[in-house]
DNA sequence: GGGAAAATTTTACAAATGATAAAAAATGAG
DNA sequence: CTCATTTTTTATCATTTGTAAAATTTTCCC
């Protein structure tokens, strides 16, 4: 899915992580709202256990933490990604991270604690969220890897065969610290490649 | 569960992932059985796709991957955790790692045919899978954040707090690697802080 | 226990990355 | 469009980390 970029609807959203019979569906959908931000909306907070995780339809957004006096961004996501707080969903403890909005978003937000009720109760979502944690966990372990086995810049050319419109819509500071460089680096990596 | 290192049996396991009523335990425990390699065994194999999964009762593997020349650790389990190959697992495709057990082991293998079987028709399993996968979700992301977060030192020094006893039992090469850094840099490290 | 092999530490030097500051380029508000 | 602000690049120097090789320590087999 390369460079992808199209406006997600939540049926495809949904499908994509598993697909679901359409009763199972339809009651999954009964609890996802369609929301609406500005850019620089600040969506997660991490001294907070966050009760909605959201798919996003439209946009970008990024989760950074704090060390020090300085941010450091360790996921970025756009459309038919999730925006969610792993720690909250899975642990109901404090996440790591705030999450900011990039641009101006639309997103379909999904009440974490009707989804348990749902797992204990039906099956077809109960595989739905099994798949859905097993899909974040294959892209969790590749950037894990990747940032064992590769260089910063093979990082960045991975990036830019893999999403070269995140590039284009992210400014780079945010882009160079998810890589684990300084801004600094990704510039002379940037001018090198040219 | 700091320095842990009893000696687990199969129930303990797999209540701890998820407490599963008795009579769909025992349809999971009819797919587990219990076997026994020597320090040295090559367990998984990065060029295959494997069907078994891998509970420790008693031991420690490590999943590693070549580079070159170089052999990269990526992943280092004891007593408790559980051996895969997520790329096996999740996506039906040949893995990134080789997978050699370090000492002795028992080990409980599960077959994963038999389990997604399983998946589709008992909802207590079903969950005990989606339990499973959003507990390795975690680890893995602290992994990852603490790569981008910390320095090399300060993971040495988690490691020492958490898990002091794998400093012991796995030979300092394979540690540095995991922690991401040279044999020569963690020497250095250990030096400083005595 | 003795000796060979493997693992770990140490040293010296090279390469990569970081920190800081300043210049250049791009963006955005009025 | 213009000016102020933000972002990105460039340059310099300091620090960290890597590479290679030798020295030391530990492990393990006979």
């Amino acid at each position: 899915m390369k460079g992808y970029n199209k406006l997600m609807n939540i049926d495809l959203i949904l499908d994509n992580i598993y697909p679901l019979p359409d009763t199972s569906k339809e009651l999954l959908k009964k609890s996802i709202t369609a929301v609406k931000y500005r850019k620089g909306h600040i969506l997660l907070r991490a001294d907070k256990i966050e009760n909605n995780i959201y798919f996003i339809k439209k946009g970008v957004a990024r989760a950074y933490s704090n060390k020090g006096n300085t941010e450091i961004t360790f996921w970025i996501g756009k459309e038919d990604e999730t925006i969610i707080s792993m720690k909250s969903y899975i642990a109901n403890q404090k996440g790591y991270e705030d999450v900011e909005l990039l641009e101006d978003c639309e997103l379909y937000e999904l009440n974490t604690t009707d989804l348990q009720r749902l797992f204990e109760n039906d099956i077809h979502i109960a595989n739905w969220g099994r798949r859905f944690a097993e899909k974040e966990l294959i892209k969790t372990e590749e950037r894990l890897i990747s940032r064992q086995v590769r260089t910063a810049t093979e990082r960045y050319k991975a990036l830019l065969d893999d999403s070269p419109d995140l590039i284009k819509r992210v400014q780079l500071g945010h882009i160079a610290s998810y890589l684990g460089i300084t801004q600094v680096s990704l510039s002379r990596i940037r001018a090198e490649i040219k």
